[in-house]
DNA sequence: ATACAGACAGACACACTGTCTGTATGCATT
DNA sequence: AATGCATACAGACAGTGTGTCTGTCTGTAT
């Protein structure tokens, strides 16, 4: 599964069939373009064929109108770029970009709360406050 | 400055800037080929040309032989790609990174200390666990 | 039987990007 | 001053990737 070599049409496509779950040629046509025309749709395929190609996509054929289904997550493709950043940013390692983030403006006190109950879950450990209730 | 429009090649001068502080085409080239030639000199001339123009670096022209120096830190570099990246998956926010990053593999316990005391200082709030002493 | 919708193969144009060639020019050494 | 070298600079170029389009074939329904 080639997740790097995923174009920009391609991500395109996925993200349709991240939100209907699948779709045949003419969906994804007429989620991607204003007007639905046989060059769009063969586009589209051509698109999909690539993505199968890339085994990202899985096609049932039962059906003469394809459908289509991910075979990635929104969150494994997520994941994918982010190791691919740190591959060629930080040597690889995935702690730069979380120190990064972390220092970002635009983290709302919510999300603040958010993320400490994250981090509990995840690591329970005994110093890891765990009496969030007092 | 077109943080987003920077190619590969853009990166790897970049990337020599970031470690050298500063640096002469020949600098560059030593760095980044096994062996320094003409036409690789002048591969490094056009990428460095390429990167003024998108304002990424500055051209020291006093001496003979012109000095370059980033424009743009690493961090900088880093927090735009990222932010790339979430406008282009996450609708803009920065979170679904953080929570994916923090999810993966391979944070080890003195990463995860590390990342405490990191969220201690960014948000001294008064429900953060201040006294880690017990 | 006819028409339509979709699959499929192939070609194509366009843009990007790293590379290379050729020329001019500043600087140092003699 | 003359020579030679290192560098800057302009321009061209080829390879590649990518979205798009055309044309053809075939299954399905009316």
């Amino acid at each position: 599964m080639k997740l790097d070599q995923i174009t920009d049409g391609e991500l395109s496509i996925l993200q349709v069939l991240w939100e209907e779950g699948e779709a045949t040629t003419r969906k994804l046509t007429t989620a991607l373009y204003e007007e639905v025309t046989d060059s769009k749709m063969a586009t589209v395929q051509k698109l999909t064929e690539r993505l199968e190609a890339k085994g990202c996509v899985e096609r049932d054929r039962k059906k003469r109108a394809h459908r289509f289904r991910p075979l990635v997550s929104h969150e494994q493709f997520l994941h994918s770029r982010l190791q691919a950043l740190a591959d060629r940013l930080c040597d690889g390692t995935l702690m730069p970009l979380i120190t990064t983030l972390l220092q970002a403006k635009g983290i709302s006190r919510s999300q603040r709360k958010q993320l400490r109950k994250l981090t509990s879950d995840l690591w329970p450990t005994r110093d890891t406050d765990t009496k969030t209730s007092k």
